[in-house]
RNA sequence: GGAGAGGUGGCCGAGUGGUUGAAGGCGGCGGUCUUGAAAACCGCAGGGUGAAAGCCCCGGGGGUUCGAAUCCCUCCCUCUCCGCCA
């Protein structure tokens, strides 16, 4: 269950209402409201019956036991009486499956609220929040009056040997970039780059997590049913390829209550990432902006519920020193309810200026889920020993989705003679200052 | 992939179809004792739902039965051996 009922009975107008601001329809939760009333009904109705099941039951062993014949008349009458509850119980308990079966189907398509404070609105409500760094320029100066252009990173990628999207066309298909040489390397060198800084300056604990998960894990973090068309399946053995180390990562704590003393609990994990990206057909079909697969170092933190905004601004901030030390400029962007995905209470995406096919670029997204994702895969925690156990929060933000930061350092640091500098955080992990033919 | 063993409370581990939501041990919490601690002794402690009574939960699902942790079916997982293999 995502909204959990008491929610659903207390709150419904909430939801109603965050289902609209996020463009989806509210009609899920009175379809709940619904069927939460009539489960309620049966189940009072055979929680009576069983309770008058199990004294008729007892009655029986107790006669037995107490000298009555196993088999005699007055035994069998009480077994015969008995016969008649079962039967019941049984006919309601079936239809109470089916009503409990359709609820949890219901509640799991409702969409997290979004937070009070978030702009409602679509893409002109987005609010940019700071920005950091000078944005290059398209057309830069060069020495004596003469000017050059900035190329498309395909373009310098591929002329530097350090991409063959016709290769990755061949062997997989298109929108599978095959990284070559330097561009391997490169690959290679911001995964160390952002894990290194992640376990070593923010204290994250390091996952290395399975590619693939069960369906259990992808409902628990909510592509299951909202994005179920967006992912890879492997239909034989009813698995998965994660979008996002989110999912594997997440579901660590599956059904699980967690001490306080554990709290806050943080991992970065990297994976590759599957999306099928359906519905995105002619986007962005150019160089690497929109993939089929990429790599991404993913942060997933487990927090007390109010610690959960605090979290969140912390977690965004692990995410822009990354490009910070990278020297490329950004902006962040708090998304209005109709740019979120239904699971998020409240989005920061990172955004990185490519000035070769100046746009900015979504390279982060930072989210508090708050108790959503955490109900939905019972992660529960006690605030001291004995107490009660309670639904945690969840956040997890991207640090960082590699092919857009690729593309960003590729449009950033080509030069005029069509060489590439090397970030010089970088040039330790790549043992070259320039990358050339 | 083949053969076998097993899945019980935080952990280990009993469990006969009939007050066993579950013995016992360890661990945990509280107390007695102690200057303090240890030891010893006493006591308290699972989760869900419900206003409560109650109902449900012994890997998941289904079945047999008046009644299932206990019997049957099925799926999943763990372990051991064999085969294959990075």
């Amino acid at each position: 269950m995502s909204v959990g009922l008491q929610r659903l009975r207390e709150d419904a107008e909430r939801l109603r209402r965050g289902a609209i601001d996020k463009g989806e329809d509210p009609a899920a939760v009175d379809a709940a409201l619904r069927l939460d009333r009539r489960r309620r009904a049966l189940l009072g109705e055979s929680d009576r019956l069983k309770a008058q099941r199990n004294d008729a039951s007892r009655g029986i062993g107790d006669a037995i036991k107490g000298g009555a014949d196993p088999r005699g008349a007055e035994v069998a009458e009480l077994r015969e009486r008995s016969t008649g509850v079962s039967r019941r119980i049984a006919e309601l308990e079936r239809e109470l499956q089916s009503i409990e079966a359709e609820l949890e189907e219901v509640l799991l398509r409702i969409p997290n609220p979004a937070d009070l404070d978030v702009p409602v609105g679509g893409e002109q409500a987005n609010v940019v929040v700071r920005t950091w760094g000078e944005p290059a320029r398209h057309m830069e100066d060069g020495q004596g009056g003469s000017s050059w252009e900035r190329r498309p990173h395909w373009q310098v990628a591929e002329a530097l040997g350090m991409l063959d999207l016709a290769a990755g066309a061949k062997v997989t298909g298109s929108g599978f970039p095959m990284y070559r040489a330097a561009g391997a390397a490169l690959q290679r060198a911001l995964i160390d780059l952002f894990l290194s800084i992640h376990t070593r300056e923010h204290g994250f604990v390091e996952i290395w997590p399975p590619a693939v998960v069960n369906a259990a894990s992808a409902r628990g973090t909510g592509q299951i049913p909202d994005k179920e068309h967006q992912m890879y399946v492997v239909e034989r053995d009813d698995l998965y390829l994660v979008p996002t180390a989110e999912v594997p990562v997440t579901n660590i704590h599956r059904d699980e209550i967690l001490d306080a003393e554990r709290l806050p609990i943080r991992y970065v994990a990297y994976s590759p990432c599957f999306r099928r990206e359906a519905g995105a057909a002619g986007k962005d079909t150019r160089g690497i902006l929109r993939v089929h697969q990429f790599d991404k170092v993913e942060m997933v933190s487990f927090e007390r519920p109010e610690a959960s905004g605090a979290a969140l601004e912390w977690l965004t901030g692990c995410a822009e020193v990354l490009l910070q030390r990278l020297g490329l400029a950004y902006r962040v962007v708090l998304l209005a309810t109709g740019e979120m995905g239904v699971t998020q209470a409240r989005t920061y995406d990172l955004e990185v200026w490519a000035p070769g096919v100046e746009r900015w670029l979504e390279v982060s997204s930072v989210s508090n889920f708050r108790d959503y994702q955490a109900r939905r895969m019972n992660i529960r925690w006690r605030r001291e020993p004995g107490a009660k156990p309670e639904i945690l929060h969840t956040l997890n933000g991207s640090g960082l989705a590699l092919a857009r930061t690729v593309a960003a350092l590729l449009e950033v640091y080509q030069q005029p003679d069509g060489t590439l500098r090397v970030p010089d955080v970088l040039c330790p992990h790549m043992g070259v200052e320039l990358i050339r033919r």
